[in-house]
DNA sequence: TTAATAGTGTCTCTGAGACACTATCGT
DNA sequence: ACGATAGTGTCTCAGAGACACTATTAA
């Protein structure tokens, strides 16, 4: 193979003598959390969830598809014209007909062999889609089927390429997003009550701060990055009315030497 | 200019009406921390430096080159039997000799024009690199000159490509990984007393708690991820003897919600 | 003895966490 | 009135941070 650098070649402006990538694609991992047992003047119990995607066993062309039957997450090829960021945004929005969703590089995948139709490279994404406008998402040309699945459940599925890895990796930095960084709010309504962020943040911690409500409630007036909006209640979590909160836009900075 | 590749084979999966990058390359944002003020018995004070090398203004063959004489951080091109991990590890140790440093990949650079030779991707790395070991580096065929800049003075220097702002981005990176984990340790030696420690955080931060001595003094003995070494003390750093200690690996936990 | 750095004694005050209690409101 | 959730009162205890102090040692 020529993988011999060709200095020459290069110094004249010409890198066509290297051997270059065969892709440069997009994947990402969709995550929403879902509430489940939704009663009425209850708090929610929630479910961090996400989009995977069946490929098909044929592509369009009646040819077999590879990986087929398996799943994996959305993605799809970069063009020259744009960034691998700007790509994950218009193949989310092909996918889910959702737009200005909040998006994350979270890892790049370029492992030798990681795609058989040759040197591919991924940009790993992750994504976050707020539940309820996630309903008219559709089967694309290579996918016989969309599906939400529980992150608790989603590693024990049949993954395409080296997807199993790369989801490994998103729930990683997802559940440690929503701990250490205000992500949360992007699976919450603008204004929230503390159960509805506890319903949240229960998803990926057990920490007995968090889940013991005297102690998270008194926490919410604390936290420097969020706010209770005077004055506002809503009773949807309860029949007695709850406060309302909302995130601040303040710059968040702690040490782990600030630890006891 | 022809930039695919392998047609026939890409042909049946449908890939190669797709336009593919022109190249892949890593670039590595080199940091290490050397003492200034080192005198005799005395804690160091120390600054955060990053290596650059400078474009020639001609290459090999007498051709001008392209961003001649401006600043760059080092760098090179991804072959296809290795990931972009390999070789930023590669590439680092061409360019100082150096094996098996601390190097963690931050961000992918892909804007259309960022590289006027065409649709060249770059996986941007930092690496640290311990001060002692940083002495055998050289000039590469492309470069006129390498040399280590404060990261204070480093944005005003005329900086080639992108690379202005990949270097602020390393750096604000590198200053998180300061304060909100162990990264520290791959700037010290392996047994390190509390005021050399300090000195590499007040390379990043003015907190009170670490700059104060008997408050960090304390800090040490209670962090979940530092331990003393029962009886061993040194006199590097002043004329008594000051323990040493080592960074423990444990997992670290943390969350924003847990702040005051 | 001095100068410089490492390290401790001790006080105050905040705030975490536990637990029992009160408040509110639809049914 | 009941039941369920939101929220408060209050106590205890740990630990942060400030500041003054002591300890150690080369020169």
């Amino acid at each position: 193979m020529n993988s011999r650098h060709n200095k020459t070649a290069l110094e004249q402006y010409s890198v066509n003598d290297y051997r270059t990538p065969d892709g440069y694609t997009a994947d990402i991992a969709v995550f929403t959390i879902v509430p489940i047992e939704q009663k009425p003047f209850s708090p929610p119990i929630m479910d961090l969830q996400m989009m995977l995607i069946q490929r098909s066993m044929q592509n369009s062309e009646g040819k077999p598809n590879i990986e087929a039957d398996k799943w994996a997450i959305a993605g799809g090829f970069i063009d020259e014209s744009e960034t691998s960021y700007m790509a994950a945004h218009r193949e989310l929005e092909e996918e889910t007909g959702v737009k200005d969703l909040h998006i994350e590089h979270f890892g790049v995948y370029d492992k030798p062999g990681r795609d058989p139709r040759g040197w591919i490279i991924s940009n790993a994404f992750f994504a976050i889609v707020p539940h309820h406008k996630l309903s008219n998402r559709k089967a694309g040309d290579d996918a016989s089927d969309v599906r939400m699945f529980s992150v608790k459940d989603v590693l024990s599925l049949d993954l395409a390429f080296d997807h199993k890895q790369i989801i490994q990796d998103s729930i990683a930095v997802i559940s440690q997003k929503l701990l250490q960084t205000t992500t949360a709010k992007e699976f919450l309504p603008a204004e929230f009550t503390y159960s509805e962020l506890q319903a949240v943040l229960a998803t990926v911690t057990n920490d007995p701060v968090i889940m013991s409500n005297p102690s998270f409630i008194r926490k919410m007036k604390q936290l420097p990055f969020i706010e209770a909006i005077e004055g506002k209640t809503v009773t949807r979590t309860s029949k007695r009315k709850a406060q309302l909160y909302r995130f601040k836009e303040v710059p968040i900075n702690y040490s782990i030497y600030h630890m006891s």
